[in-house]
DNA sequence: CCTTGACTTGGAGTTACTCCAACCCGGTAG
DNA sequence: CTACCGGGTTGGAGTAACTCCAAGTCAAGG
Protein backbone atom coordinates (compact mmCIF):
# COMPACT_ATOMS: atom_id res chain seq x y z
CA UNK A 1 0.00 0.00 0.00
CA UNK A 2 1.62 3.91 -0.91
CA UNK A 3 1.47 6.55 1.43
CA UNK A 4 -1.26 7.97 -0.16
CA UNK A 5 -3.49 5.22 -0.13
CA UNK A 6 -2.35 4.49 3.60
CA UNK A 7 -3.22 8.33 4.50
CA UNK A 8 -6.52 7.43 2.93
CA UNK A 9 -7.39 4.80 5.37
CA UNK A 10 -6.35 5.98 8.46
CA UNK A 11 -6.97 9.67 8.21
CA UNK A 12 -3.80 11.36 8.66
CA UNK A 13 -2.19 13.24 5.79
CA UNK A 14 0.93 11.52 3.78
CA UNK A 15 3.24 14.34 5.24
CA UNK A 16 1.97 13.62 9.02
CA UNK A 17 2.81 9.52 8.24
CA UNK A 18 6.30 10.68 7.57
CA UNK A 19 6.76 13.11 10.25
CA UNK A 20 5.63 10.58 12.37
CA UNK A 21 8.02 7.98 11.23
CA UNK A 22 11.28 10.69 11.44
CA UNK A 23 9.50 10.82 15.61
CA UNK A 24 10.03 7.14 15.87
CA UNK A 25 6.65 6.05 16.24
CA UNK A 26 6.51 3.52 13.39
CA UNK A 27 7.51 0.31 13.46
CA UNK A 28 10.05 0.06 10.57
CA UNK A 29 7.96 0.17 7.48
CA UNK A 30 8.87 -2.44 4.29
CA UNK A 31 10.32 -0.18 1.30
CA UNK A 32 9.75 -0.91 -2.43
CA UNK A 33 12.45 -1.86 -4.54
CA UNK A 34 12.77 2.23 -5.27
CA UNK A 35 12.61 3.01 -2.20
CA UNK A 36 8.68 3.77 -1.62
CA UNK A 37 7.05 3.30 1.37
CA UNK A 38 4.52 -0.10 1.52
CA UNK A 39 2.49 0.25 4.10
CA UNK A 40 0.50 -3.33 5.38
CA UNK A 41 -2.91 -3.54 6.75
CA UNK A 42 -1.06 -3.68 10.69
CA UNK A 43 0.70 -0.89 9.86
CA UNK A 44 -2.76 1.18 8.56
CA UNK A 45 -4.39 -0.24 12.02
CA UNK A 46 -1.44 1.41 14.05
CA UNK A 47 -1.78 4.71 11.91
CA UNK A 48 -5.19 4.67 13.03
CA UNK A 49 -4.84 4.31 16.40
CA UNK A 50 -2.28 7.09 16.57
CA UNK A 51 -4.92 9.19 14.54
CA UNK A 52 -7.38 8.92 17.17
CA UNK A 53 -4.95 9.58 19.89
CA UNK A 54 -3.56 12.65 18.37
CA UNK A 55 -7.07 13.87 17.45
CA UNK A 56 -7.86 13.37 20.91
CA UNK A 57 -5.23 15.94 22.15
CA UNK A 58 -2.19 13.50 23.09
CA UNK A 59 0.80 15.04 22.93
CA UNK A 60 3.41 13.36 20.70
CA UNK A 61 5.65 12.45 23.72
CA UNK A 62 3.15 10.55 25.57
CA UNK A 63 2.09 8.57 21.80
CA UNK A 64 5.96 7.95 21.35
CA UNK A 65 5.88 6.68 24.90
CA UNK A 66 2.89 4.68 24.07
CA UNK A 67 4.36 3.25 20.63
CA UNK A 68 7.51 2.03 22.52
CA UNK A 69 5.40 -0.02 25.42
CA UNK A 70 3.71 -1.41 22.52
CA UNK A 71 6.63 -2.51 20.83
CA UNK A 72 7.81 -4.09 24.26
CA UNK A 73 5.41 -6.85 24.12
CA UNK A 74 2.20 -7.63 25.87
CA UNK A 75 3.39 -7.52 29.47
CA UNK A 76 3.08 -3.75 29.38
CA UNK A 77 -0.65 -3.60 28.59
CA UNK A 78 -1.27 -2.57 32.13
CA UNK A 79 0.77 0.45 31.63
CA UNK A 80 -0.65 1.11 28.01
CA UNK A 81 -3.83 0.83 29.59
CA UNK A 82 -3.37 3.23 32.19
CA UNK A 83 -1.99 5.88 29.70
CA UNK A 84 -5.16 5.61 27.62
CA UNK A 85 -7.52 6.09 31.07
CA UNK A 86 -5.40 8.81 32.06
CA UNK A 87 -6.15 10.39 28.90
CA UNK A 88 -10.10 9.58 29.13
CA UNK A 89 -9.56 12.09 32.15
CA UNK A 90 -8.18 14.83 29.90
CA UNK A 91 -10.83 14.26 27.76
CA UNK A 92 -13.54 14.43 30.44
CA UNK A 93 -11.47 17.91 31.77
CA UNK A 94 -11.49 19.07 28.27
CA UNK A 95 -15.39 18.82 28.01
CA UNK A 96 -15.98 20.79 31.13
CA UNK A 97 -13.49 23.46 29.68
CA UNK A 98 -15.44 22.99 26.75
CA UNK A 99 -18.65 24.07 28.30
CA UNK A 100 -17.47 26.27 30.62
CA UNK A 101 -16.56 28.54 27.12
CA UNK A 102 -19.95 28.04 25.58
CA UNK A 103 -21.47 29.65 28.58
CA UNK A 104 -19.10 32.37 28.55
CA UNK A 105 -19.64 33.12 24.86
CA UNK A 106 -23.44 32.86 25.29
CA UNK A 107 -23.25 35.13 27.94
CA UNK A 108 -21.47 37.45 25.27
CA UNK A 109 -23.35 37.01 22.62
CA UNK A 110 -26.17 38.04 24.59
CA UNK A 111 -24.69 41.07 25.65
CA UNK A 112 -25.12 42.06 22.30
CA UNK A 113 -28.39 42.16 22.05
CA UNK A 114 -30.75 39.92 19.74
CA UNK A 115 -30.36 39.17 16.31
CA UNK A 116 -31.05 41.88 13.90
CA UNK A 117 -31.78 44.28 15.89
CA UNK A 118 -29.76 47.41 17.28
CA UNK A 119 -28.93 47.37 20.93
CA UNK A 120 -27.60 47.87 24.00
CA UNK A 121 -23.15 47.64 24.93
CA UNK B 1 -2.18 47.69 38.51
CA UNK B 2 1.35 45.82 37.27
CA UNK B 3 1.79 43.24 34.80
CA UNK B 4 1.33 40.10 37.00
CA UNK B 5 -1.60 41.41 38.85
CA UNK B 6 -3.44 41.78 35.27
CA UNK B 7 -2.43 38.48 34.38
CA UNK B 8 -3.91 36.73 37.83
CA UNK B 9 -7.15 38.83 37.64
CA UNK B 10 -7.49 37.57 33.62
CA UNK B 11 -6.26 34.42 33.59
CA UNK B 12 -3.27 34.35 30.75
CA UNK B 13 0.49 34.64 31.47
CA UNK B 14 2.38 37.66 31.50
CA UNK B 15 4.23 36.71 28.70
CA UNK B 16 1.01 35.90 26.85
CA UNK B 17 -0.11 39.51 27.48
CA UNK B 18 3.19 40.46 26.16
CA UNK B 19 2.71 39.16 23.32
CA UNK B 20 -0.88 39.78 22.35
CA UNK B 21 0.10 43.44 23.18
CA UNK B 22 2.95 42.66 20.26
CA UNK B 23 0.55 40.92 18.18
CA UNK B 24 -1.86 44.30 18.17
CA UNK B 25 -4.80 43.16 20.59
CA UNK B 26 -4.57 45.65 22.88
CA UNK B 27 -5.38 49.35 22.60
CA UNK B 28 -2.51 51.22 24.01
CA UNK B 29 -1.92 50.31 27.58
CA UNK B 30 -0.73 52.90 30.00
CA UNK B 31 3.02 53.36 31.40
CA UNK B 32 4.24 54.10 34.51
CA UNK B 33 7.50 56.88 34.45
CA UNK B 34 10.05 53.72 34.84
CA UNK B 35 8.66 52.41 31.66
CA UNK B 36 6.24 49.62 32.95
CA UNK B 37 2.75 48.27 31.89
CA UNK B 38 -0.29 49.92 34.11
CA UNK B 39 -3.55 48.39 32.85
CA UNK B 40 -6.87 50.00 33.47
CA UNK B 41 -9.97 47.94 34.46
CA UNK B 42 -11.25 48.25 31.46
CA UNK B 43 -7.79 46.91 29.77
CA UNK B 44 -8.09 43.42 32.21
CA UNK B 45 -11.94 43.04 30.83
CA UNK B 46 -10.85 43.05 27.62
CA UNK B 47 -7.80 40.54 28.54
CA UNK B 48 -10.53 38.41 30.13
CA UNK B 49 -12.43 38.41 27.10
CA UNK B 50 -9.38 37.71 24.85
CA UNK B 51 -8.73 34.60 27.30
CA UNK B 52 -11.95 32.85 26.82
CA UNK B 53 -11.87 33.78 23.20
CA UNK B 54 -8.48 31.92 23.15
CA UNK B 55 -9.63 28.83 25.75
CA UNK B 56 -12.51 28.37 23.06
CA UNK B 57 -9.50 28.08 20.64
CA UNK B 58 -10.08 30.80 17.95
CA UNK B 59 -7.14 31.20 16.64
CA UNK B 60 -5.26 34.54 16.64
CA UNK B 61 -5.72 36.26 13.33
CA UNK B 62 -9.27 35.95 13.90
CA UNK B 63 -9.35 37.37 17.73
CA UNK B 64 -7.15 40.30 15.80
CA UNK B 65 -10.79 40.96 13.22
CA UNK B 66 -12.57 41.49 16.08
CA UNK B 67 -10.15 43.37 18.05
CA UNK B 68 -10.13 45.38 15.32
CA UNK B 69 -14.10 45.34 15.13
CA UNK B 70 -14.46 46.65 18.72
CA UNK B 71 -11.99 49.69 18.35
CA UNK B 72 -13.89 50.45 15.42
CA UNK B 73 -16.97 51.35 17.33
CA UNK B 74 -20.77 49.93 18.12
CA UNK B 75 -21.80 49.82 14.53
CA UNK B 76 -19.55 46.66 14.04
CA UNK B 77 -21.56 44.71 17.17
CA UNK B 78 -23.55 42.87 14.21
CA UNK B 79 -20.51 41.41 12.70
CA UNK B 80 -18.98 40.91 15.67
CA UNK B 81 -21.76 38.84 16.86
CA UNK B 82 -21.47 37.07 13.72
CA UNK B 83 -17.88 35.96 14.44
CA UNK B 84 -19.07 35.02 17.87
CA UNK B 85 -22.01 32.70 16.98
CA UNK B 86 -19.88 31.22 14.22
CA UNK B 87 -17.32 30.64 17.24
CA UNK B 88 -19.94 28.50 18.75
CA UNK B 89 -20.78 26.60 16.12
CA UNK B 90 -17.19 25.55 16.23
CA UNK B 91 -17.31 24.48 19.42
CA UNK B 92 -20.30 22.36 19.09
CA UNK B 93 -18.21 20.73 16.31
CA UNK B 94 -15.27 20.33 18.45
CA UNK B 95 -17.93 18.97 21.19
CA UNK B 96 -19.18 16.67 18.75
CA UNK B 97 -15.04 15.46 17.92
CA UNK B 98 -14.61 14.92 21.61
CA UNK B 99 -17.33 13.02 21.74
CA UNK B 100 -16.62 10.20 18.94
CA UNK B 101 -13.03 10.21 20.40
CA UNK B 102 -13.95 9.05 23.69
CA UNK B 103 -15.80 6.16 22.19
CA UNK B 104 -13.04 5.17 19.87
CA UNK B 105 -10.65 5.39 23.60
CA UNK B 106 -13.26 3.37 25.10
CA UNK B 107 -13.02 0.45 22.87
CA UNK B 108 -9.34 0.88 22.68
CA UNK B 109 -9.25 0.47 26.16
CA UNK B 110 -12.26 -2.44 26.47
CA UNK B 111 -9.85 -4.10 24.12
CA UNK B 112 -7.21 -4.78 26.58
CA UNK B 113 -9.45 -6.28 29.03
CA UNK B 114 -10.80 -5.44 32.23
CA UNK B 115 -8.57 -3.73 35.05
CA UNK B 116 -5.87 -5.15 36.90
CA UNK B 117 -6.57 -8.61 35.17
CA UNK B 118 -4.34 -9.72 32.33
CA UNK B 119 -5.83 -11.05 29.38
CA UNK B 120 -6.65 -10.67 25.53
CA UNK B 121 -4.96 -8.32 22.99
C1' DC C 1 25.51 50.74 49.14
C1' DC C 2 23.98 46.35 48.05
C1' DT C 3 20.58 43.05 47.37
C1' DT C 4 15.98 41.62 46.13
C1' DG C 5 12.15 41.39 43.34
C1' DA C 6 9.43 43.03 39.75
C1' DC C 7 9.52 44.81 35.50
C1' DT C 8 11.55 45.74 30.46
C1' DT C 9 13.03 44.10 25.51
C1' DG C 10 14.71 41.13 21.90
C1' DG C 11 15.46 36.81 20.55
C1' DA C 12 15.84 31.75 20.78
C1' DG C 13 13.35 27.36 21.59
C1' DT C 14 9.12 24.29 21.37
C1' DT C 15 5.30 21.47 19.34
C1' DA C 16 3.19 19.39 15.68
C1' DC C 17 2.81 19.89 11.76
C1' DT C 18 2.75 21.78 6.60
C1' DC C 19 4.82 23.15 2.50
C1' DC C 20 8.48 23.31 -0.71
C1' DA C 21 12.49 22.45 -3.85
C1' DA C 22 14.97 19.17 -5.98
C1' DC C 23 15.25 14.84 -7.09
C1' DC C 24 14.15 9.73 -8.75
C1' DC C 25 11.33 6.09 -10.97
C1' DG C 26 7.91 3.57 -13.91
C1' DG C 27 4.63 3.95 -17.55
C1' DT C 28 2.43 5.74 -21.65
C1' DA C 29 2.29 8.76 -26.12
C1' DG C 30 4.38 10.52 -30.09
C1' DC D 1 13.98 6.99 -28.03
C1' DT D 2 12.71 10.87 -25.74
C1' DA D 3 9.21 13.60 -23.40
C1' DC D 4 6.30 13.97 -19.97
C1' DC D 5 3.23 12.60 -16.13
C1' DG D 6 1.94 11.15 -11.69
C1' DG D 7 3.38 9.11 -8.07
C1' DG D 8 7.18 8.73 -4.58
C1' DT D 9 11.74 10.39 -1.85
C1' DT D 10 14.60 13.65 1.30
C1' DG D 11 16.06 17.71 3.85
C1' DG D 12 14.94 21.93 5.28
C1' DA D 13 12.24 26.20 5.80
C1' DG D 14 7.95 28.22 7.56
C1' DT D 15 3.88 28.55 10.83
C1' DA D 16 1.06 29.25 15.20
C1' DA D 17 0.98 30.47 19.69
C1' DC D 18 3.27 30.61 22.96
C1' DT D 19 7.26 30.01 26.56
C1' DC D 20 11.63 30.79 28.32
C1' DC D 21 15.81 33.24 28.81
C1' DA D 22 19.60 36.79 29.02
C1' DA D 23 20.69 41.23 29.98
C1' DG D 24 19.33 45.28 31.55
C1' DT D 25 16.55 48.99 34.55
C1' DC D 26 14.39 50.65 38.67
C1' DA D 27 12.38 51.28 43.57
C1' DA D 28 12.45 49.85 48.13
C1' DG D 29 14.39 47.67 52.35
C1' DG D 30 18.23 46.50 55.62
Amino acid sequence: MRISEAAAACGLSPDTIRYYEKSKMLPKVHRTTNGNRDFSQENVEWLTLLYWLRESGMPLKEMRRFTHLAQAGPETIPERRKILLDHSEQLRRRREKLDRCEAVLAVKIASYGAPDQENQT
